[in-house]
RNA sequence: GGUGGUGUCGCGUAGUGGCCGAGCGCGCACGCCUCGAAAGCGUGUGAUGGGGCAACUCAUCCGUGGGUUCAAAUCCCACCACCACCGCCA
């Protein structure tokens, strides 16, 4: 959520943003006007209350005839008081669905534009050059018996899979290296809920009601998180932090549920794009002034990652229009996949500034004692995903697959080879 | 899933319709005392929104949401969480 307080001070501020989106920036009259309006109504429900707060002393003081007269009074200024309350509560909730879906302020630094818009920061490591055609993803998972699709969707249907074998030992390793470099850098490891109330959900940003992406079990009115992010920033809801103790930082281990509604026909070989995967996700608390920073050092800390498998990546600086709804500002990291030549992301790193903090409610006591809304941030150290980079970078002609140094401890293995 | 109990300002509690504008204890902060500390004594002690340069002030908040009433922490209903027992289960 927005904060009121600057829409109001500078309300250019909002435009501006919502125009780098691509957005209408007409909300913000809407917006005004309806906090314009809420804030009369309010003044004048506040005033009736107090009239009737001080006239039910009287009444409980007075007898007989005296107090009977008083009664009427009190009656009918109870009605008024309803119809005001009625009145303010209606206007703050228009006000808050309004509020609800304006995405948070754009980083000013962010590129402008649309998905294509992105620029490209850095790119680092050498793309490899095959002196054999290379096997893309799917046909390494099988030759190495790794990756079972054709199973996963006679289980679960399309875009479901099984890891088997060394491709299960491949992603346990992996996540596992993850989780240990997030646990040295200090952050507090947690295994999450993958099932989350509607208000966590909203809380980070998605849009519960419209949102195709999401997974709902109508029976228990419970959602399927696509990420841990969800739970890392429910975790702290309604609370105040020790501000002596941030940032406060998490690696959060779940599986990561996707409908992938609406991307029908894309990516529909092997794991690129897949319902369930699992993930290791950075989650930080800070404070706003320090997020800037925050975000670079969860950049370093992907970057970190990526170094230790060993696969040519770019870093590339999303343009504003394909921000999430909570971003303010998002590095993605994508890795050079050989067959499609092209690149593909394998993290992502957000800036989500205080909006998904003043939706959660978690703030921090700053040095005078007042709590202030907090910044939060998040990143991916490592998914199901980085397999197919993974195997495709690292693949010999016969088919195995050498696993990166850094690797080898957590997975048991140097090479993967072939099964007969 | 069933039965019973509990949910109050950091923690523990008091509070069964108007004097609750929420008391007390602990903790915490400050002050007195002390060479210093402990003990003791005194004062203070939340959140949100609004108004004022400010001391301050107004409204809202007693798990959540409804309801009854002129008036609700208190009565009624639903839900949620926790505890105990029973049943079922990885």
């Amino acid at each position: 959520m927005i904060d009121l307080r600057t829409l109001r001070e500078d309300p250019d501020r909002l435009r501006a943003s919502q125009r780098a989106r691509g957005a209408d920036d007409s909300v913000v009259d809407t917006l005004l006007d309806l906090d314009e309006r809420r804030r009369s109504a309010l003044t004048s429900f506040e005033s009736l209350r107090a009239e009737q707060k001080s006239l039910g002393k009287t009444v409980s003081r007075a007898q007989g005839e005296e107090k009977a007269a008083l009664l009427q009074r009190a009656k009918e200024l109870s009605t008024q008081v309803k119809t005001a309350e009625v009145e303010a509560e209606k206007l703050a909730a228009e006000l808050e669905a309004v509020l609800e879906a304006v995405p948070n302020l754009v980083d000013e630094d962010a590129p402008h534009g649309g998905e294509d818009d992105y620029v490209v920061l850095e790119e680092v490591g050498e793309k490899r050059v095959f002196d054999f055609e290379p096997k893309d993803h799917l046909e390494l998972g099988e030759l190495l018996g790794a990756i079972d699709m054709e199973r996963g969707a006679k289980v679960s249907g399309s875009r479901f899979f099984f890891l088997r074998g060394v491709g299960a030992r491949l992603q346990l390793g992996l996540l596992n290296m993850a989780m240990q470099q997030a646990i040295e850098a200090g952050f507090i490891p947690m295994i999450t809920p993958v099932l989350v109330k509607p208000e966590t959900m909203q809380g980070t940003g998605f849009h519960v009601a419209h949102d195709k992406e999401i997974y709902h079990l109508p029976e228990d009115d419970l959602y399927l998180v696509g990420t841990s992010e969800v739970s890392l920033a429910g975790y702290h809801a309604d609370e105040i932090l020790d501000g002596a103790s941030l940032p406060i930082r998490y690696a959060g281990w779940s599986s990561c549920f996707r409908r992938e509604a609406g991307s029908y026909g894309k990516d529909t070989r092997g794991i690129i794009r897949v319902h369930q995967f699992d993930k290791v996700e950075m989650f930080s608390y800070c404070r706003p002034e320090e997020a800037r920073e925050e975000h670079q050092r969860l950049l370093a800390w992907e970057k970190e990652m990526l170094a230790k498998i060993e696969v040519p990546y770019r870093i590339i600086d999303t343009a504003a229009g394909d921000l999430g709804t909570s971003a303010a500002r998002k590095f993605d990291c994508e890795a050079w996949i050989p067959t499609q030549g092209r690149y593909r992301e394998l993290s992502s790193t957000s800036n989500c500034t205080e909006f998904q903090a003043r939706r959660l409610a978690v703030r921090y006591r700053d040095k005078d004692g007042k709590p202030q809304h907090l910044a939060t941030l998040n990143g991916t150290l490592a998914t199901t995903r980085w397999i197919v980079a993974i195997l495709e970078n690292h693949q010999q002609a016969d088919g195995s697959v050498v696993v990166p140094q850094a690797l080898r401890p957590y997975v048991g293995l140097d090479v993967l080879e072939p099964v007969k």
